[in-house]
DNA sequence: TTTTGTATTGAATAATCATTCAATATGGGT
DNA sequence: ACCCATATTGAATGATTATTCAATACAAAA
């Protein structure tokens, strides 16, 4: 019995990856992922909550790996869309820049407990995926060069001279991973407020005189 | 048939936990883990590094699930054990002391990035175990509050006013976290060296004329 | 040597799950 | 109204794996 009325699909786009159940699917697995970890992530628990049947869910995606591949990809995009939006905003300078930059880094979209689950969980696997590492490595390679590039801009304008730029964004980029991490372990001491806080505090060291890293 | 000769059990040792085989399991599970990840870790597997029979890891932990509980305590243990012996030695001022701390939180045996994955691989359950939670919280709160006490020695000697100990030793605590976690996913590029380097550079930052903070 | 209690084995069990696929549903074209 | 191509189902399959437990090995005591 088919209890689901049938999805239409649209000829105009003949990548299969943008129909709706391929998003639903991708969708149910970062919240079945988020909700009881990686290891528990079955595929019959995230076709129901697709509502879509467990069959499907696997013809879908050729498979459980490349389903979970899938959605890592979906998440980089997304964290990758966020930040790119930042860098092609003119109305912003450097300093504007950056804090746009800590606040997406700590909004509630981005950094919510459940989505770090996620990602701790995909990067608890990177060592044995070569896939998983990929999209990690390619990710970092691409935050650290435009971060620093963004810092250089910024030393430009300032006295700073102590620090290099690779230095700061380095920094700046390990803190929010162990941030973020700590935010798994404790969510209330771990506040996006205290965090925001904490590196803004760590900006205003370098840049005295900038008054917006309040 | 039993290949193996029986191990002599002490009986002085009235706690089960200090056999040699219960000591040569976890050894095995810490190694599977880390070449196999925690999700591809069974106890056939751990069993047959440990060199005793499947059967008698289950007998001896009662379960999977308190043996790598077993195994994540025996880790936390080790660490604080190292973080401890350099608090308790006098030999060292306030700076010598956070050195110390530093280079031993990416020492070889400390910060490998066969540890490293365990680590995270543990760190990615946290939020599904309570135990798990229970053993990474407390880990964190002992190191948070020792680092803070000893941050506090440091700005009393001089004449940086500016940072909080908090937020210095959170930010510290941080940047560890999130260095380690980009050791795993590229172990050249964020050396011990570089790792080391880039933190004693932040303190360097904050203490100008400590000349040791290299 | 024989007995006895403990340590250890390894094969059987039962549960879980990814994957497959034959059967069915659907909706547009004719 | 019928056909056809495609979408979707759901039950069956086979692989993997934690757990159990009866059988065996062993060391020390008697």
């Amino acid at each position: 019995m088919n209890i689901n009325p049938k999805k239409i699909s649209n000829p105009q786009l003949k990548e299969q990856e943008f129909s709706i159940n391929h998003q639903k699917l991708i969708d149910a697995t970062i919240e079945t992922i988020a909700k009881r970890g990686l290891a528990d992530t079955t595929i019959a628990q995230v076709a129901k909550k697709a509502m879509v049947s467990q069959g499907y869910a696997n013809f879908r995606f050729k498979s459980k790996e490349n389903l979970l591949l899938s959605s890592l990809k979906f998440l980089s995009d997304e964290y990758k869309n966020s930040w790119q939006r930042i860098f092609e905003d003119n109305n912003l300078d450097p300093v504007g820049r950056v804090i746009k930059i800590i606040e997406n880094d700590f909004s509630s979209k981005i950094a919510s407990r459940n989505k770090i689950a996620v990602w701790v969980s995909f990067y608890s696997e990177v060592k044995f995926r070569p896939s998983y590492l990929t999209i990690c490595q390619k990710q970092d390679e691409i935050y650290s060069s435009q971060m620093e590039k963004l810092i250089k801009e910024l030393n430009f304008l300032t006295d700073q001279t102590f620090l290099t730029p690779r230095e700061i964004s380095e920094t700046y980029l390990s803190m929010v991973d162990g941030l973020w991490q700590r935010i798994l372990f404790d969510p209330k001491m771990y506040s996006h407020v205290f965090c925001k806080g904490l590196i803004k505090k760590y900006f205003k060291n370098i840049y005295t005189d900038e008054k917006r890293f309040v």
